[in-house]
DNA sequence: CGGCCGGTTGATTCTTCAATCAGCCGGTGT
DNA sequence: ACACCGGCTGATTGAAGAATCAACCGGCCG
């Protein structure tokens, strides 16, 4: 265990501990969600007392919470420099689609934990997390309401809702890879589903205009020559 | 306060004790969170007393298990009518978009408790509701297959992946009424959501075909007259 | 009338954990 | 050497709440 730190760290080794803790929470909760393990569960698998626990962190909840708030941050400062960034609606949304799965690439468990601990639960203690989550929305909103300005989405649209829908399209995405629904060591399968839900989003799922219009009439008017590749490289953002 | 039932109910009468509480097990589950509750406030929600709960179900999981296969089987039933139905994708996509806000529409509380509680709990005890959750876009998602079959659909569209996509996007959608972002009193709201829903699916949020391809530039201006109509009167389901 | 029986009650018991706290241990300064 | 100090330990406590159970109705049948 305990490596010698000769003198090298004087600085924050306040840290150090703290942090094998917070990695130990990510994991439990991770693996057996928020309600379904004991402090008991972080500290053995920290490798540490169980009091120590209660030595970096107040209570139960003030571990989520801190798992939150380092996780999401993150995310969030990640995401308005794309939504503020140069560039087209198209080229944004790519870009937030790929925040998101890049965070997942980087680290699944914690992502995990915040798309099924946090972001659905229900009125949790005191800090509303909900809040979070309602602000990303509205902070890609924006994107959606400049774009519509400039005439670049179809105007029958909630720019609300877009950027409901969007991270709607993102989290079940992530969702299936998170449930094993599809295989995430599959780096292609993270490229391509990445490119899918952009491109849906934007384009749609239809086959370019379709033609047959169904029963009433789904405006099947296409005028607009080759739709073309669709291949969608989308400019990489990173 | 019990009501003397005369004859008349003779035939189910096993029930109508349970349903109590049953219902009220949704509305706390609803109001509070299944963690957050005990089983004394669905006892006391449902005018009854503390042991009859256990009289009629084994533990408090069997209740939530319970709550979840009385909603989820109904909603299922009515996906797969759509899917198995005749018509077009585009219809049929609406269709389950109706599907799920009509559930919304006739029962709120029992919606938010599948979404909140059921939809993401970590592996929640013995029989996996996460199963359940797969079965459903597994189902939607032979809409997809045959619809690519029948070259309705992009060709780099992943069914399975379709099929999650629209049920994120419709889950999102609802969850911003059933967190209180959207105000869910307003029929108008909701039709407007549930037709966004589908024509963003079907089409995207792009203001026309953009033919720009990507890479450089998104092709912003966009003459294309007027993009009108598309107030998508789409066919009513029902 | 009297005994049975299923539904019903709610106090009691038992379990599970979050949170505490008295003290240990090893490093550092004097 | 000694005393101090802060990180660290883990048994103990106390509360919350799930689950049990013995007793209690009120109808019904013999």
């Amino acid at each position: 265990m305990g490596q010698s730190k000769s003198a090298a760290d004087n600085g924050n080794r306040e840290s150090e501990r703290r942090r094998t803790i917070l990695r130990a929470a990510i994991d439990v909760f991770a693996r057996k969600g928020y309600h379904g393990c004991r402090i008991a569960d972080v500290a053995k698998e920290a490798g540490v007392a169980y009091g120590l626990v209660y030595h970096y962190f107040k209570n139960k909840d003030e571990l989520l919470e801190t798992v939150f708030d380092t996780g999401w941050s993150g995310f969030v400062t990640r995401v308005r420099a794309v939504v503020e960034g140069e560039g087209a609606l198209s080229a944004k949304v790519y870009g937030v689609v790929d925040v998101a799965f890049e965070a997942y690439r980087v680290d699944p468990r914690a992502v995990k934990v915040l798309i099924l601990e946090i972001a659905r639960s229900p009125a949790g203690s005191r800090i509303n997390r909900q809040t979070a989550f309602v602000d990303a929305i509205r902070l890609s909103s924006e994107l959606f309401i400049r774009a519509k300005e400039a005439g670049e989405l179809r105007a029958d649209t909630d720019p609300l809702l877009s950027s409901a829908l969007l991270f709607g399209a993102i989290e079940m995405g992530l969702t299936a890879f998170v449930t094993g629904l599809a295989d995430s060591r599959d780096a292609q399968a993270l490229e391509r589903a990445k490119a899918q839900i952009a491109d849906t989003f934007l384009h749609g799922v239809l086959a370019d205009a379709s033609p047959g219009a169904e029963t009433a009439a789904w405006k099947p008017e296409k005028p607009s020559s080759e739709k073309s590749s669709t291949k969608s490289k989308a400019p990489k953002r990173t």
